[in-house]
DNA sequence: GTAAAGTCTGCAAACGATTGCAATATACGC
DNA sequence: GCGTATATTGCAATCGTTTGCAGACTTTAC
């Protein structure tokens, strides 16, 4: 490895020379600087990120942990943040939890001694007490929040899209409609609920608990969630489904495929988050598409400029609105189908 | 940030000895050790990663540089990658290029200041100009190769999987079989248009050119290609397409929906690389499956015990078999579907 | 021509860990 | 009781940077 002792020695001056010809140039006469800048590429110089960071007590990195990274999800997520970051110069540690406390755990503390300036976070459902070893740097809480005092969010209005979804079903006359509804210990989860129950009071339809079923994100939880649900008695069975995750989704529409019940003919279904699975599907899917690049791009860029003071500072808390996207899959209860591709955007 | 020096202060012993307490607890008197930790849990001390890579000259990391997070295969790669690193304590940097060599560039010149152990890496097309720049660490390449000499591979059998694709679509008779191949300048993609004449070549049916098309890999490339060969004047269409990645395929089950051909009745398709969307398509698609996960697990144990002497070595260079596995989109010219679920491992 | 101001550069001390070597204390052998 | 081996511990150098301070030299002002 090439250091700056070796670039001072090419170069005839001390380190102290070199180091502030690379990173303040200003500071050092023209010749001298051309002279190292030349010696350094000749030397195929790279400086040494660890001592820099190191001298500085700080590093250009920033820690992102995400909770399932075969989720097309958060791997956009992911994407979005490390563009955000490149494009400032950051580098990202990653983290994957499968939305195990101890893993999440584990992961902060390896990223503390990496001294990261920030933390990009989905939370885990025990991230409250997790976050509270960390040392006091900023933090960004992606998706969901941990509930965690002073920490900034970036989410999007998913009770508002979740209440248009619903409201859809019950403008085509769905009364009895389901959801599968995720864990509430997690705030899209409950928010999305409050969506749904919203929307039901605004439309008069008393709130069944037994129409409610918990999951836990994952594909199997939904299909055993949908198989339950859809093996009620005729009259008690839900004519519509609002299912409240994407793997979730794709469970449940499974177990209909198994069942044989026909969407949307027997049965709606309306799935939260967009999918090229949701998109390409038979039939396709009608959901409430979020924009996902843009919450992990945001949610970076709230970090850094954060970080950096000469930015004005942006708000606390970002929410961003999701897109009703209606497909195929609703219908009026016994009915026919409707148009497909019309796109509805939410305010909240 | 609480350091060495303030646990020695607090346990009144000097900062080797912490140190060694840590690091090499058989060293120190068990008392003294006792104290040592005490202390460090108190004050919730937590090494300073950087300032031991220093002084090591070395870091616990890997840098895992790869093509494309969207792609659920590459996303499975990285999980198989990071669940094998974490077993044994390191830690990943992770990148993506885009498939863009200054991409990829820029990615290895940060990695290189970190002073990662190893890397991993999904060559991009230019992989081999820009790992000159790298110092001499352990390098391994998984999915594909760059060529560049002295790295350890860990692959999937393309060439066998595509014949055996391709025997298959032979056997039901498909004389005239299209390929979209992908770039020329990835391994992967030569491996499986060879494997594909090589079908042809055993069967004695010619190799004709129009017949095969290259593409960038992405969904567009393979929605392009197969509308260019779909619209073949009837008798020089292809029967039945072979697609060489998954995104392509999806482009290309689109392109064929639009058009209106039926499949597998008037078009047969088989796709490499299994995927959410291939299995539950309808019709759903016959691939060549292979085993992303182990890859990237696979890729990084040998990384990793190359890297510990201790180990004994494994092989340079590992080839892992495809699974076929035959579904729905698959069928005679003219003809009925066969029956579905049959799976056949390869061997090489 | 001299003092003051400004420019450029180098010295040396950090940052927080690891580790070769030496010092001290203790145990052991005879 | 003395010499030697062994077990513990501390000293201080080191990894590759950055940066406060001071010195050397040049320019400017009067």
């Amino acid at each position: 490895m090439v250091s700056l002792e070796d670039v001072a020695k090419h170069a005839q001056v001390s380190t102290a020379t070199v180091s502030r010809a690379l990173s303040r140039p200003e500071m050092v006469a023209e010749a001298t600087r051309e002279r190292i800048l030349q010696a350094a590429r000749e030397l195929g110089y790279q400086p040494n990120q660890l001592a820099r960071s190191l001298r500085q007590r700080s590093s250009r990195t920033l820690g992102l942990i995400i909770t399932d990274i075969l989720n097309p999800f958060h791997a956009t997520l992911a994407k979005g943040v490390q563009d955000a970051a490149e494009k400032r110069d950051y580098t990202v540690f990653f983290f994957n939890t499968d939305e195990d406390p101890e893993k999440e755990k584990r992961a902060l503390n390896v990223l503390r001694g990496h001294l990261p300036r920030g933390l990009l976070i989905v939370p885990s459902p025990k991230a409250r007490e997790n976050l509270k070893q960390v040392p006091k740097i900023p933090i960004v809480e992606l998706d969901r929040t941990s509930g965690t005092p002073g920490v900034r969010t970036v989410m999007v209005d998913n009770a508002g899209g979740a209440k248009t979804a619903v409201q859809h079903l019950i403008e085509l006359g769905h009364r009895r409609i389901g959801m599968i509804v995720g864990r509430l210990d997690i705030s899209t989860a409950v928010e999305r609920h409050q969506g749904y129950r919203e929307a039901l009071l605004a439309a008069g339809i008393p709130y069944r608990e037994e129409l409610v079923l918990p999951g836990n994100h994952r594909e199997e939880d939904g299909r055993q969630a949908a198989l339950a649900l859809l093996s009620l008695p005729k009259e008690e069975r839900p004519t519509a489904l609002f299912v409240g995750n994407n793997e979730m989704t794709v469970g449940a529409v499974l177990a209909v495929r198994e069942l044989g019940i026909r969407i949307p003919e027997e049965l709606s279904i309306v799935g939260f988050d967009d999918s090229r699975w949701a998109a390409t599907m038979h039939p396709a899917l009608t959901v409430v598409a979020q924009p996902t690049y843009e919450l992990g791009f945001l949610a970076c860029e709230t970090l850094l400029s954060s970080l950096s003071r000469g930015q004005a500072a942006l708000p606390t808390s970002i929410r961003l609105d999701t897109t009703f996207i209606v497909r195929e899959s609703t219908a009026p209860p016994g009915g026919l189908s409707k148009g497909l591709g019309k796109q509805r955007r939410n305010r909240h």
